[in-house]
Formats: structure tokens, sequence, C-alpha cells
DNA sequence: TCTCTAACTTGACACCGTGTCAATTGACAC
DNA sequence: GTGTCAATTGACACGGTGTCAAGTTAGAGA
């Protein structure tokens, strides 16, 4: 536990989080994890109960690691609800490709376990509050088109912003990261931004 | 084969089609299908060569029965661009929740089984073809927003009006039938059409 | 040095769902 | 009767997860 080279726990995560990096979340076993880490498999079950366990822990992991709100204070610093809204899908937008792999597993994982859709939607709930936050920031700016309420538009974004989505416009579409950003800002802004003329 | 009762294979198709209904896509084994049938597992696989096969034939049979094409009809008979959009959106809303049991077995299916992932990308690049139809409608009226290529407004549009996204409207956002072809038409006029002042 | 403990290893096994195989039954056609 | 075809029963292989028991290894404390 405390011996001088990395916890087995850690070495399980990193294992965890580059294989499903590498293989976008999908067809990763325990086995090649624990392969991967250099241990048994049974001893990955030693730290994690299930795959599912580990799967919600390799997330948090690589949160941590790459530090969300750090990603995100450019967009809560904004000084408009259109700036703020911008600065989101930016944020967002170039963070899903770093966790995308963890993610897709985790996605798939929760169709069938409890304990992964728990994590998924936790995970979903805490970026709709981003959506949230920004749509409101552009309400109380007066900003936000009168047609939406600012529930309705916060279920919009966040739809929009979904995983899902950003892989089918960069898997199935072809899109660049880049292009997905670039887009999506528009698409926001048309959506919910009122034209003032 | 020529036997006065049902073809068995019909009543596969049938069993598959209310079971997948009833639990959403979610859980069905090939054994809870044969015993909906009301014949025996392996009999199953004498008229389909494996699970995948089965949903694919079920999502034709679904097909057939609710008759998209007729669905579709009004879109195409649409006078203007805009209108088109509006029908194809009001068309494809309503035809959703229908089809919903199936297209998620088919979804989830995909995930792991080459023939199933074959199949839905070309019942979704079907569906494509009708958001381009309808984009190129509105471009070519000149009410497409100039931001817009038409390859990649139907890009926006197709991903906008994903099984997945309306599934997260209904499900988690609470939204009904209604609401979503409401909303997803006002979201695609806001976002695609030119405001004409 | 001996021993205790904790982490880890090896190998076997249960469980589940899909898909396969072989032997059997029952009905209808000629 | 004989052939055939759809269906039945029951057994089994496979892959992946998760469990269990027994054995190994290394470090800490006496």
């Amino acid at each position: 536990m405390s011996s001088g080279d990395v916890e087995t726990r850690t070495r399980i995560l990193d294992a965890t989080v580059r294989m499903l990096e590498e293989h976008r979340g999908q067809g990763v076993r325990m086995g090649d994890i624990a392969k991967e880490a250099g241990i048994s498999r049974q001893a990955v079950y030693l730290h994690f109960a299930s795959r599912a366990e580990l799967l919600v822990a390799a997330t948090k992991y690589l949160d941590e690691v790459l530090d969300v709100d750090r990603r995100l204070a450019p967009s809560r610093a904004a000084k408009s609800g259109v700036e703020r809204l911008a600065l989101y899908i930016e944020a967002w937008g170039n963070y899903i490709p770093e966790i995308y792999g963890v993610a897709k597993a985790l996605l798939l994982a929760q169709e069938t376990d409890e304990a992964a859709a728990a994590a998924w939607k936790d995970r979903m709930l805490a970026m709709r509050d981003g959506c949230r936050a920004a749509i409101e920031a552009l309400h109380s700016d007066g900003d936000l088109a009168p047609e939406w309420t600012p529930q309705r538009a916060t279920d919009v974004l966040w739809t929009m912003l979904s995983v899902r989505n950003w892989e089918n416009l960069t898997g199935e579409c072809g899109w660049s990261t880049q292009q997905y950003v670039r887009w999506m800002k528009l698409l926001a802004k048309r959506t919910f931004v009122e034209e003032s003329e």
C-alpha cells in the first residue's frame, strides 16, 4: 500500500484509461486491462468490485487528471450570456475528444448496468448544469429568444451537446473537433439568441 | 409453409415486435420471443440465423406494417422548403415512438454486431436522405441561412433528429411527442431558415 | 531467523445468453 | 407405408464476468 512504486490501484486506472482511449471504449475486457497493468485479472477485482465500478472510478480519475474545473473557468468568467454560451460550447467541445474512450465505455455499460447508469446520469446532470447556467445568463441579459423558456432551452442545448451527437458529427459526418465547436456555436446562437436590431 | 394458420415466421416477427415494444428494446432474449410466439427457442433459429438477423427482419417488417412511405408523402408534397422541413419533422417525430422498441434493440445490438450495425446505418442513411431533401428544398427557395452549406445543414438536422435525441428529450426531459415535434420544428426553423424582413 | 500479514498469482468453476448439433415426434402427401 | 418437413427436447460449446480456494512472495515485527 505504501511501497515506493505507484500504487496498483492507480496503475489499473491508468491502464484502463489508456486501453479505453486506444479502443474507443469498445471491446476492452477485464483481462485486457489487467494485462496492460501488468497484473492478473483477479487482482483487478481486489481493487474494484466490478467492471462498472472500475469504469466509474476511471471516469472520476480522468476528470481529475484533465481538470474539468479549470477548463470551465473561462465560461464562468464571461461578461455576457452570449459569450458564456460560446465559451461553454468551446470548453465542452474540446473536452469530449479527450474523455471519449472512457465516456463511451461507460455509455455502453450503462445500458446493462445499474451502477454505470447512475454514474453516467450523474455526470450528464452536472453537464446539464453548465447548459442551464449558460441559458440563464442569456436569459437574464434579455437575449434569450422569446419563444423559449429557460427550461426548454436548457433541455435542447443539453441534448444538442450530447456525446452521442459529437460522435455522430465527428464520426459519420467526418467533422473535426474544430468544426464541431464552430458549428455548434452557430447552431446555439441562431437557436437561442434573440436578434437585436 | 402453406398451412391455414399464420406462418410461423410471421408469428415470430409479431412476437418480436410486441416484446420489444413492451420492454423498450431492452432485456428481450431469444427464449422470451420464442415463448411469446408459442414455439421453442430453437425453432426461432430455423427461421432466423441469429438475433441480429431477427432484429433486422423485425425492423423491415414493422416498416411495412406502419407504412413509412405514406407518412412521408405530405412532406414530399410540400409547396415550399419551409413547409417541407416542418412536415418532415412532424412525420418523423410521430414515427419514432412507434418504432422505438425495435429501433432501440437494433441500436443496442449494433454496438456489438456487424450485421445489426450495417442495418442500422442503412436505415439512418435513408433517414438522412429525407433531411437532405428538406434542406435542399429550403436552399433552392433561397431560404437557407447563408451561414450553412446544404451539406453542413443536413449533417446538423440529421443529428438533431436522431432517435437518441428523441429518447433524451422525451425520457430525461419529460417531453411529450407533441412537444418534441413542436420544439424541434422551432429549433429547425430558427437554425436553418433565413429571416426575411 | 522465524512468523505473520497483505497483496498478488494460478487455476477452477458458476452463471448467462447466444448459437449449434443430434435424435425424436407428428402431420401431411404420395 | 414411406418420405419429408417443421418443430421439439436436451445437451453442449463459447465468451465474458465474477467467485472461490490454495499457494506464492515480500516486507515488517518479534
